[in-house]
DNA sequence: CTTGACTCCGTACCTAGGTACAGGGTGTAG
DNA sequence: CTACACCCTGTACCTAGGTACGGAGTCAAG
């Protein structure tokens, strides 16, 4: 068995926010959604008393979102961290799933951009009194794209 | 003046719904915001009662949504559409903003992209037991990238 | 006349990720 | 002692774009 490592438990959520750039309601709702563990309360006040590595744990969680991790991503993603002996195969799934969905994301993007595009400058090029971006909008069908 | 060619009104919701695509909820929900005019009744029932040219309207609708449009873009193309004589510089306008929108979305996502796969191709080097991609949300600044 | 499909209105609910009160208690500096 | 900042809980609210539901009225076929 491993001793852990006595934690001094000095924190207030108001000196937690501050430390790790989430504000004070984000931490709770993070609590209520399981991102962070109950922490220890003072016995007379009620207070939150986080220990000093509770704002790594909350860091984790804000960089993780920069990412373009979910909240649920981020979950699994701390469980993984805190108990997984070899993570990196579930991580690294994790990640190319993330990829995956950015991928289509990005597809989907380009693809509408292209059909903007085009129909932006066959509108700067005509000078007709019917504008063809309306005239699209009124008959087309969105040709399905090979490039999607 | 115009005369306004008379409309026969004689589409129930749910016709609109099978013929413009849309369903029946989603047909009253956009007619409080305003993408519907309200349209006439049917004294007895109180049915509405839709001129054929509401499924053109709809279809409008639904394909500016597919080329990403808000439901509050959309209301202002209607209205160009509908009143404008030279809508055509206005509605680039409009196009012309999504379109930078759409761009940034998708520089964001691919920064976003680059530093997911960064991390996971050390990650699949590394024959490490300390997975690199949770040692980085432990750590790491996410470095800003000039692409952005 | 009954049954089933359709319509009406108003309101609540959904996702995601928070944000904002209201109405209290606590802790500390002056 | 009195401010004032901080903390507590629970609940409501926000965006965007719908979706679902309850309870009631309508319409057409058999």
């Amino acid at each position: 068995m491993l001793f852990v490592k006595p934690e001094t438990h000095h924190l207030t959520i108001g000196q937690l926010a501050r430390e790790s750039g989430a504000g004070v309601e984000t931490l709770r709702f993070y609590e209520r959604q399981k991102l962070l563990p109950e922490p220890p309360r003072d016995a007379q006040s009620g207070y939150r008393r986080y220990p000093a590595s509770a704002a790594d744990r909350v860091r984790f969680i804000l960089r993780a979102k920069e990412l373009g991790f979910t909240l649920s991503d981020i979950r699994e993603l701390l469980e993984l961290r805190a108990r997984a002996s070899n993570p990196c195969e579930r991580v690294r799934a994790i990640a190319a799933g993330k990829m995956r969905e950015i991928e289509a994301k990005i597809r989907s993007l380009r693809s509408i951009q292209r059909a903007l595009k085009k129909l932006s400058e066959s509108c700067a090029e005509s000078a007709d009194e019917e504008c063809p971006i309306l005239a699209h909008l009124d008959q087309a069908e969105l040709k399905p794209n090979p490039q999607d």
